[in-house]
DNA sequence: TTACAGGTTATGGTATAACATGGGATTTTA
DNA sequence: TAAAATCCCATGTTATACCATAACCTGTAA
């Protein structure tokens, strides 16, 4: 049986002259067991790199083989972005990866690298982009809020 | 030992005169306990050449057999120019394959050949062409975004 | 609260192994 | 018998594994 796992947390880290940044430690406990690797890709939507596990990306896969869209246009293209973009990223005992000049470019990342955790996911930021995307966020939530309010007070009405 | 056996990430490698090329060498590790070879065929919609594992093939085959009706008539059709084509290419102590010339004309290449990794299976492709189609298609998924399904947004959010 | 000790994690540097690639020898095929 | 495919060895380059030290965090006791 599968045990669950989250990424969470907020952690920063630095990145030396040849791309190498210490992999939340908490992160690694979580796959110490399924393996040595994380996967990355660089987001579709945001200046940011996106991890996750092998395993995630494998169901993918297993369904769009049995999907018995073998010819169809748009499954081709997905998953050449998808996993023609993926790259695997082994750690050694003290935990580092290197991350390649592709992910750190689309990223803005040099020599400090934030780890978000994202639940089944993470995502690494440069961290002045990462202020700024929180901010918006957090900015986002508050609009929302009083909508939220309203529906509260339909249910103690 | 690897429980998935993933294609992933894109490689960029050169041909010599005798028209031989290193398989990525994740890729050569995916098949260590399978086998020593891959199999390769013309693209049916694109100006690359694609790459499997014979046991891809082998399971298109079974689901051919069992549901006589699910493909159309045109899909196999399709399915049976791939057969038709498809060669084993084995790769030696080196890791290296050698492409036919009917391969590589189809695919444009001369020195230097990138493989883009697909999940299940991968493709070989001349760096200018793959430089113009991953333009294309990044700019299609974007588009199409909204609509992709599920287990692709798993991936991509 | 402060200071300290012990264990864990991060980071810098270096030795080692793996890989891609060229060249040539040997075998197979047409 | 020539041409082509396969195999084997050598080498430069790059990436990886390993070790050492520094920073950090946690808990305990003054």
């Amino acid at each position: 049986m599968r045990k669950s796992f989250l990424f969470i947390d907020t952690i920063t880290n630095k990145v030396d002259a040849k791309g190498r940044v210490s992999l939340p430690s908490d992160y690694r406990a979580i796959l110490k067991e399924l393996s040595t690797e994380i996967v990355c890709y660089r987001s579709l939507t945001a200046p940011c790199i996106e991890g996750c596990t092998e395993e995630l990306l494998d169901k993918l896969a297993a369904e769009m083989e049995n999907s018995m869209d073998f010819f169809s246009q748009e499954q081709d293209d997905l998953t050449n972005l998808i996993f023609g973009d993926a790259k695997r990223f082994p750690f050694d005992s003290t935990g580092r990866i290197n991350l390649s000049e592709k992910l750190m470019k689309h990223a803005g990342i040099t020599d400090t690298a934030v780890f978000v955790g994202k639940g089944r996911k993470f995502q690494i930021w440069n961290p002045e982009n990462w202020a700024k995307e929180e901010a918006r966020i957090r900015a986002e939530v508050l609009k929302k809020r009083p909508v939220l309010n309203k529906s509260a007070e339909a249910v103690h009405d």
